[in-house]
RNA sequence: GGGCGGCUAGCUCAGUUGGUUAGAGCGUCUGCUUUACACGCAGAAAGUCGGGGGUUCGAGUCCCUCGCCGCCCA
C-alpha cells in the first residue's frame, strides 16, 4: 500500500474494475426464498449538471443497494435520465437564437433534430459523473424517459385513462408562463408575497342613478370584465342587483349580478368579474352564463380585445389603465394590500391564469388507492412525519393539468381527423403575405384554407400549430393511427401539445422495468422496494408515482418512502447558481476523495431534515479516511513482518484485549445491521466512525504494539480479522477505500474457501454472540478508566510526556486484572515502577503525593516537588463532598418504594450499581485522606 | 388562515418505545515531529437541552402554552 491516502490513484480505476465486472447487475435468484431488492433512481435531467442533491440520493441509495447486494438479496439498482421538457427546450431554443434562428420558423421536426442532436451531445453527462460517486446501478439497464419502452409506457396509460374518463379536455383557467408559453400544472407556481395595491374603482350605473366601487389587484383585466358581482345579503349594494354598470375606459355595459361568493367585508363587497383570467371569476362566469373576454396574448402583451392598450406589456398596461382611470376621476382610492403573486418554477416569471383548453387528469378516482396504500401501510414513509403532509396534499388533491405547449416531451397521442373536424381546425401559420424579415403568425380555419387551395400535406408542414376545438372529436390511440375510425380519411392531425414531464416520470417505477409488457425485469422485481428521494418532490413525483403505479398495476409501486433532506451552503442558505454559493461535488471529490464526500453528507444524518455542508465536515471525512489507510497499513505492515500464518478467528481468543475488540466487533456488527434495518444510514456510519477510530485504530493497536514490539506477533490474527470485519461493515459508506484495503489484506493472509474477487460481492459481517465477552469489557473498562486516570494527572502536573512515572495503584475489585494486564498500564500510562495493591494494604510512606480515586481503584503518584498536603486535603475533601452528596440523592431514589416498584428492574438494578460504586469511591476517598494525614 | 419542522457546547449536528452525571465532529486552550497516521497523539474547558406550565418515582424525550427561524399548503 501507498504510504500516503490518495483515492485518485485508486478511485476511477477500481469503479472501471467493477463494472468490466458485471457486478452492478443483478445477481441470479439461486434460491426460491432469496429476496429481491429493487429501487429505481430518481431520474436526473438529462442535460443536468451534477449537483449535491444528486451526490446525496446516490450516495444513501448506493450504501443501500451495496448492503442488500452484500446480503445476498437480488439486488437492482435501475439508473435513468429524464427529458426534462421546459429546461432541455429552453436550452436548446437559447442555442439556436444564438445562430439566429427561431424554433417557430424552423418548424417542429427541424427543432426536434436539433434537441436530439443536442441531447446526444450533451446529455447522459451527468450519469458519467455519477459514476464518480461510485454509484453501483446497473447501467446495463439504463433508461431515458423518451426511449421505446418508457413512450409505449405513457401512451398506454394515456389511452387507458382516457378510456376510462379518467383523462379529459376541456377549458378551464389554468397558469400560463407568458415566458415559456406553456400551460403549467398547480404545483409548477412558486407563491411570494408581495406588496401591492387595492385599487378601488368607480363603475357608474347605465341609468347615471349612480355607481359601485369594485376593489381589485389588477386594474389591467377590467378590460375583460363581464360583470360586478355583488353578495345578494348585502344591502348596500342587493338594489342594484339587475342593473347595467359602464365599464370605465370601454363603451361595454355589464350586468350586475349577485352570487354568494361576494365576500361582504373584503375590499368595498363588490368584486369586477374577468371569467378569462381568474380562476374564482371562472366559476361565477359558469353560474352566471357570462362572456368570457380574454384581453392578453400568450406572451402577456394586451391583445385587440383590449382597445387602445393592445400590444402593451400587461404590466405597462396596468400603469396606464390607473392613470387614465384618475384622469377621468374614476380611480377612488389606492389601498396598500399584500398579494400572493404565483411565479413560474423554472424561468421565475410571473404567472397568467388564463382560460385554456387543456388536457386534464381527473386525479380523485386515482388518489382514493393511493391514500388508501399509505393508510394501509402497504407504503410507510421515512420520515414518518410526511405521511400526515402526504395525506393532507392527497385528499384536497386537485385535476391535474398534463399537457404543455411544448415540442420536446411525449406528443399526446390524440389525433383529429381533418374530414371529420375541419371547420373545428385552427391553422396558425406564418402569414405568407407578411414582409419577409418579420415573423408573423395568422389563425385561419383549415376547411378555410383547403378552399382557397392549400393541400393536407402543405398545410401540416407550413402551420406553427394545429389547434383543435374543444368540441372536436379526439382520435387516442397508442399506435400511430392510419386512418379516422370514423370516416377513414387518411388526413388526421395529432394534438400539437406535449404531456407534462412529471406524467411519465410517474410511470417510472414501471415503466423502466418493461410495463405493459410482462417482461422478466417487471415480473422479478416489481413492485420495487424503496424510493428515495428530496422531500421537495413527494408532491410531484413520488404521490404521482403512488398514484400511477396502483392504477397501472393494481400494485403500490414501492413498499419505503425514504426522503432526504436538501444539502445547504455553509450558511444553511440554500444553493442556487444566481447566489453563486454551489458546491460543485465533483470538484468537492477532486479535492477530498469520493469516500469522504460521502461520508460527510451522511454521517450523522437523519431523513427529512436538511443538512449544511461547510468544509470542517468534508475535512473530517478526509480525515477518517486517512486514518483508515493508515491503521490499514500498520495492519498489513504487521502481518507482513510476523510471518505468522493467519487463521480464523471463531472462538474467544486468550489474551484479554483480543477477546475484548473481538467482542466490540461482534456487538457493532449487530447495531449497524439493526441501525440499517432502520434507514438509520447516518448513525450506522458514525458506530463504525467511533468503533474504527476510537477502539480499533486507538486502544486496540496501541495494546497490540506492545506484544509486537516485544517480538510477539500474535496480535495479527485479530488484526486481521477486526481490519477485514470492519472493511466489510464499512463498504457501502466508503466503497472505493474498503475494497482497496481488502484488496490489499486478502493478497497477504491464506485465501479462505468462500472468497469473492471483490469486496462489494462478499457477505455483510454476522455477528457471532459467542464471542461477546462481557468480562472483557469490563476488565479493559476499568484499565483504560486507570489510564486516562494517570494521563490527566501527568497533564495537571506538568509532567514531562516521555518520562516514565512511579505509580501506586490499589483496587480491591480489580487488583488481580491489573496484575495479569500491568504491561498495558505500565506502556500506555508510562507508569513506571507500577505498585500494585490490593487497596488498603499499603500505607503510603511518602510525603508528597498526589491521587486520583476512581469508583474502584485509587491512583497515588508520588512527586518530586513538594505537593501542597494541605490542598490536597482540601481537594479530597471536596470530592467527598461530591459523592457524599451524590449517595444521598441515590439512597433517596432507592428508598423510595414508588422508583423501586415502578421503574423496571434493570433500572433499578442500575442505581444499586451506581450506589455501590460511589459507595465504593466514598471508601477509596476517605482511606487516601487518611493516607495524607 | 391551516399544517409541519427546527430551536441541545462558540459553529454544524446526533440523541426511535421517558430511566435519572446529555454526546460527536469542527473550533478553542495546554502539551507533544512518540518509526501507521500532525489529515496525527495526549489532556482540558465548554450546555438553565428556546421560555413558562403540566403529567410522572423520573422529562432533552410525553401533554398544554408562548416566542423566534424556516418550509409546505390555501
Amino acid at each position: 500500500m501507498a504510504s500516503a491516502y490518495n483515492p485518485h490513484e485508486f478511485e476511477v480505476k477500481r469503479y472501471e474494475w467493477w463494472e468490466s465486472k458485471g457486478y452492478f447487475k443483478p445477481t441470479k435468484n439461486t434460491k426460491d426464498d432469496n429476496p429481491h431488492f429493487t429501487v429505481i433512481m430518481p431520474p436526473p435531467n438529462v442535460t443536468g449538471q451534477l449537483h449535491l442533491g444528486h451526490a446525496l440520493t446516490a450516495t444513501i441509495e448506493d450504501t443501500l443497494v451495496r448492503w442488500h447486494r452484500m446480503q445476498g438479496d437480488a439486488t437492482l439498482w435501475l439508473p435513468g435520465t429524464d427529458h426534462a421538457g421546459i429546461a432541455t427546450q429552453y436550452i436548446v431554443e437559447q442555442a439556436i437564437r444564438a445562430e439566429g434562428l427561431d424554433r417557430r420558423t424552423m418548424g417542429r421536426d427541424k427543432f426536434l433534430e436539433r434537441v436530439w442532436e443536442w441531447v446526444k451531445q450533451y446529455g447522459g453527462e451527468i450519469q458519467k459523473q455519477h459514476r464518480r460517486l461510485g454509484v453501483s446501478a446497473d447501467w446495463t439497464r439504463e433508461k431515458f424517459t423518451l426511449d421505446d419502452g418508457p413512450s409505449y409506457a405513457v401512451k398506454t396509460t394515456f389511452h387507458n385513462l382516457f378510456q376510462k374518463n379518467l383523462i379529459y379536455r376541456g377549458e378551464r383557467i389554468i397558469n400560463w408562463c407568458p415566458q415559456d408559453l406553456t400551460a403549467l400544472s398547480d404545483l409548477e407556481i412558486e407563491y411570494e408575497d408581495i406588496e401591492g395595491n387595492l385599487w378601488h374603482i368607480e363603475y357608474p350605473t347605465s341609468d347615471d342613478s349612480g355607481s359601485v366601487i369594485v376593489a381589485t389587484t389588477r386594474p389591467e383585466t377590467l378590460l375583460g370584465d363581464t360583470a360586478v358581482a355583488v353578495n345578494p345579503k348585502d344591502p348596500r349594494y342587493s338594489k342594484f342587483i339587475g342593473k347595467q354598470v359602464k365599464l370605465p375606459l370601454t363603451d361595454r355595459l355589464i350586468p350586475i349580478i349577485g352570487d354568494e361568493y361576494v365576500d361582504i367585508e373584503f375590499g368595498t363587497g363588490a368584486l369586477k368579474i374577468t371569467p378569462a383570467h381568474d380562476s374564482n371569476d371562472f366559476d361565477i362566469g359558469k353560474r352566471n352564463n357570462l362572456e368570457m373576454i380574454d384581453v392578453m396574448n400568450p406572451d402577456g402583451t394586451m391583445n385587440k380585445e383590449s382597445g387602445e392598450y393592445a400590444g402593451m406589456d400587461r404590466f405597462k398596461a396596468r400603469e396606464k389603465i390607473v392613470s387614465d382611470l384618475e384622469r377621468i376621476g374614476l380611480l377612488k382610492q389606492i389601498e396598500p394590500y399584500e398579494t400572493r403573486i404565483g411565479h413560474c418554477y423554472r424561468c421565475k416569471e410571473i404567472v397568467e391564469p388564463r382560460s385554456s383548453l387543456q388536457w386534464f387528469v381527473d386525479i380523485k378516482p386515482l388518489a382514493d388507492p393511493a391514500i388508501k396504500a399509505v393508510v394501509d401501510k402497504e407504503i410507510s414513509i421515512i420520515p414518518q412525519r410526511f405521511t400526515q403532509i402526504y395525506m393532507n396534499w392527497m385528499e384536497n388533491i386537485r385535476d391535474w393539468c398534463i399537457s404543455r405547449q411544448l415540442w420536446w416531451g411525449h406528443r399526446i397521442p390524440v389525433w383529429y381527423c381533418a374530414d371529420c373536424d375541419g371547420d373545428k381546425l385552427s391553422v396558425i401559420m406564418n402569414d405568407p403575405s407578411s414582409d419577409s424579415s418579420g415573423i408573423e403568425f395568422v389563425e385561419h380555419n383549415y376547411r378555410d384554407l383547403i378552399q382557397s387551395g392549400f393541400s393536407f400535406d402543405q398545410i401540416l408542414k407550413d402551420s406553427e400549430r394545429i389547434e383543435s376545438a374543444e368540441s372536436s372529436t379526439p382520435i387516442v390511440s397508442v399506435e400511430n393511427p392510419e386512418t379516422c375510425p370514423t370516416c377513414g380519411s387518411r388526413y388526421l392531425i395529432q394534438d400539437p401539445d406535449v404531456l407534462d414531464t412529471w406524467f411519465s416520470s410517474g410511470l417510472w417505477t414501471h415503466s423502466t422495468l418493461g410495463w405493459p409488457e410482462n417482461t422478466e425485469d417487471y415480473s422479478r422485481f416489481y413492485p420495487t422496494s424503496v424510493m428515495e428521494t428530496g422531500y421537495d418532490i413527494l408532491f410531484f413525483w413520488v404521490a404521482r408515482m403512488i398514484m400511477l403505479g396502483i392504477e397501472n398495476t393494481g400494485l403500490p409501486p414501492f413498499k419505503n418512502v425514504y426522503l432526504h433532506g436538501l444539502v445547504r451552503d455553509p450558511h444553511r442558505q440554500k444553493m442556487s447558481k444566481t447566489k453563486g454559493n454551489v458546491i460543485d461535488p465533483l470538484e468537492t471529490i477532486e479535492k477530498y476523495g469520493t469516500d469522504a464526500l460521502r461520508m460527510a453528507l451522511t454521517i450523522s444524518t437523519t431523513p427529512g431534515n436538511d443538512l449544511a455542508l461547510p468544509d470542517s465536515r468534508l475535512e473530517a471525512g478526509r480525515n477518517f479516511t486517512n486514518k483508515l489507510w493508515n491503521g490499514a497499513r500498520f495492519v498489513i505492515n504487521t502481518i507482513q513482518n510476523s510471518n505468522v500464518q493467519i487463521t480464523n478467528i471463531d472462538q474467544k481468543p486468550a489474551q484479554l484485549e483480543d477477546r475484548w475488540i473481538i467482542s466490540r466487533l461482534e456487538k457493532l456488527k449487530n447495531d449497524v445491521t439493526k441501525m440499517l434495518q432502520d434507514f438509520q444510514i447516518g448513525q450506522a456510519e458514525q458506530l463504525l466512525r467511533d468503533f474504527l477510530w476510537d477502539e480499533f485504530f486507538d486502544w486496540y493497536l496501541e495494546m497490540a504494539k506492545i506484544r509486537i514490539n516485544g517480538g510477539d506477533f500474535t496480535p495479527a490474527h485479530t488484526l486481521a480479522e477486526v481490519l477485514e470485519q470492519s472493511c466489510l461493515l464499512l463498504h457501502p459508506f466508503m466503497p472505493f477505500v474498503t475494497e482497496e484495503i481488502w484488496q490489499a489484506l486478502v493478497e497477504i493472509v491464506p485465501k479462505k474457501s468462500n472468497q469473492k474477487e471483490s469486496i462489494m460481492i462478499s457477505s455483510y459481517p454476522i455477528s457471532n454472540p459467542s464471542l461477546i465477552d462481557e468480562e472483557a469489557e469490563d476488565h479493559l473498562k476499568e484499565i483504560f478508566e486507570v489510564t486516562r486516570a494517570i494521563r490527566n494527572l501527568r497533564a495537571e502536573q506538568k509532567l514531562d510526556p516521555y518520562v516514565n512515572i512511579e505509580v501506586l495503584l490499589s483496587s480491591e475489585k480489580y487488583v488481580d486484572v491489573f496484575e495479569r494486564n500491568r504491561e498495558i498500564i505500565e506502556v500506555l500510562a508510562k507508569a513506571s515502577p507500577l505498585i500494585i495493591s490490593a487497596l488498603g494494604q499499603d500505607d503510603s510512606s511518602y510525603k508528597n503525593t498526589t491521587s486520583i480515586v476512581l469508583d474502584y481503584s485509587t491512583i497515588i503518584v508520588p512527586l518530586d516537588n513538594l505537593v501542597d498536603i494541605e490542598e490536597e486535603k482540601d481537594r479530597i475533601e471536596e470530592e467527598i463532598k461530591d459523592v457524599e452528596s451524590r449517595i444521598k440523592q441515590l439512597e433517596n431514589r432507592l428508598s423510595n418504594s414508588d422508583f423501586t416498584s415502578k421503574a423496571p428492574a434493570p433500572v433499578v438494578e442500575k442505581e444499586r450499581k451506581r450506589f455501590e460504586e460511589s459507595a465504593e469511591k466514598l471508601k477509596n476517598l476517605t482511606a487516601q485522606l487518611q493516607n495524607l494525614k
